[in-house]
DNA sequence: TAGATATGCGGAGGATTACTCCGCTTAACA
DNA sequence: TGTTAAGCGGAGTAATCCTCCGCATATCTA
């Protein structure tokens, strides 16, 4: 059932540099803040035709998704080098800022995010896998290590990094970003010397 | 230079009466997912015509943000009249859960609270304030009365009920949403018996 | 009640943007 | 170097946002 194509030639390399190109002025302009730039205008500025531009994103939210999907991906792989280098507890919290200085520098995330823990939209299905199993695999570990109290769903921590990174563009986000990140771990940690609600 | 328009007649009935009409008409499309409805449809299920929507509301930002105006209202009237019941940590935790169950049977209000701690849009301005006010009065009663700790931003609440507002359509977020409350607040309480990080 | 008038209604239409289609160009292969 | 198909480009179509202006009607005055 599913076809699958199989080219017997090698792609052709002007289509590989020229999807390259519109990946990376697509990048550039959304962090610019400029989120609704028509795609015209994103064509224009990689050099290409408008029939290119769709010759490689169906449409406007391929687009999208294509540039997120890369960004997505590089912090899944810092997550797995911060599992090998630091105790659990310290790689979850080293994630969660690694997280916060990502969405500093490229606020490009924020979306992505929002439609991978939503879970509605099927944009961004492909990397919801890839960064649900790396904070399983860091918040996992850190129960097991005692750090972590163990009714906690993985997923909850994801969903407060949604809400900081969605919020990126007021003043003093930054700070605030990581102030929740202790809060959580915080909040987080099994009742052993102090109170647990109720 | 603030020429303010007075007018000697009383509004006619049937503006207002088609204004509600478009209001209850655009919140329901928003309510049912239909977040991109073209104004012309809103304005034929109004039962009203194209420009009438538009002599209402300028565009269509200002037509969500009279939608979204309304909820966020109320929103901040139930804290006040929780300040007023609760001992403060308790009035605190029980407005977030409020904000949580209020999102539950109404997912309006994401966008505008998103809006709202971003600051960067102009839109929801005018609600921002009040929230902003709200959150801050309850966190503020809570840390005089020494339940949480005083060095911490009233927005970071705030900003953090928007993460979980924003992922209001993942199947287990209200479960989800409820654990974090309980996390912030346990996350947030000064360090007495238990050691804080640092 | 009837006339005056400003407030509000309605939808045609211009401008902008998303997306399609198809003839031409050019890189990969023999 | 010739063949071939992958890829390019941009004109054109459809959908949507928003404006404009003549018509209708609710409110006010007498």
């Amino acid at each position: 059932m599913d076809g699958e194509k199989i080219s017997r030639r090698k792609p052709r390399s002007d289509g590989q540099r020229n999807r390259q190109h519109l990946l990376d002025t697509a990048k550039a302009a959304f962090q610019s803040g400029e989120t609704d730039i028509p795609l015209d205008e994103v064509a224009r500025r990689a050099g290409v035709g408008i029939g290119t531009l769709y010759r490689h994103f169906a449409n406007r939210d391929a687009l999208i998704e294509a540039v997120y999907r890369n960004e997505l991906d590089r912090l899944a792989a810092a997550a797995t080098q911060l599992a090998g280098t630091h105790p659990p507890v310290e790689a979850l919290r080293a994630w969660m800022l690694l997280f916060v200085d990502y969405i500093a520098a490229k606020q490009v995330i924020a979306p992505a995010l929002n439609g991978l823990v939503g879970g509605t939209c099927a944009l961004y299905a492909a990397s919801a896998e890839i960064i649900k199993g790396t904070i399983d695999g860091l918040v996992s570990r850190a129960v097991k290590n005692g750090d972590i109290r163990p009714d906690l769903d993985p997923l909850d921590f994801l969903r407060a990094l949604v809400g900081v990174s969605n919020v990126a563009a007021a003043p003093g986000w930054e700070a605030s970003a990581r102030r929740l990140v202790d809060i959580l771990i915080a909040g987080s940690q099994p009742p052993t010397a102090s109170q647990s609600r109720t």
